[in-house]
DNA sequence: TTGACATATACCGATATGGGTATATGTTGT
DNA sequence: ACAACATATACCCATATCGGTATATGTCAA
């Protein structure tokens, strides 16, 4: 999953879809890149959900699945707290509030 | 950077470090894993700035630097709407307004 | 200074991956 | 039925990557 979203071409398959579904060579054109190459790197998105497929008439349109980001989302979440302005300031609070329980408990 | 990240056992370095830092060994002993390819992830996290190394005595120290994860977490946020329910709701109030506009046109 | 320790690096072999070219499969229009 | 089209697959090659083993580098302790 990770791992299919380490490409960069990946990548820039799936923020082309963000703008909506396409068609294979839609994508072919956009990327400059072969197009049985495009079919490899949709099957490995396809493989791990993070595209679907829907076949019209010859040709097959492609759609994101945002939700198959979700994983990564969480996981990197974990990790916000360690950059976030906004934790910053969450994690000033608890620490004013561990002191203020510490010089409670001395008096 | 997507890269050093797409790596399992480096995600389970970086997982181990949230706890705090560690030496190298620390980090042996935890995973499975000899000390050679421990210390060639770390390389690879280092080279990517998602973790810092301070040397104290014999050994060297890792810590987290989770701010490197920061652009991991700013893409997979725009893809958040495609599946966050918060997100749905926001779409809600935008189709809602645009419906009324739309009447507001016709009258 | 020497030996044990902590870590990094060099090298090897197996496997995976990405792009390229050729071709197979399936669909449409005539 | 046939030709053009859209996509998928098979195959090849070059390169990257991971784990493993051996070894180099640097530090502490006696």
């Amino acid at each position: 999953m990770f791992n299919a979203v380490a490409e960069p071409r990946r990548r820039e398959i799936l923020d082309l879809l963000m703008e909506g579904e396409r068609p294979v060579n839609d994508i072919v054109a956009r990327l400059e890149l072969g197009q049985p190459q495009v079919s490899k790197h949709l099957k490995v998105l396809r493989e791990v959900g993070l595209v679907d497929a829907r076949d019209q008439g010859r040709m097959r349109v492609y759609r994101l699945n945002g939700h198959g980001l979700k994983p990564i989302h969480d996981w990197v979440s974990n990790y916000e707290r360690t950059w976030s302005e906004r934790f910053d300031a969450l994690d000033a609070v608890l620490e004013e509030l561990q002191d203020k329980e510490a010089r409670d408990d001395e008096s």
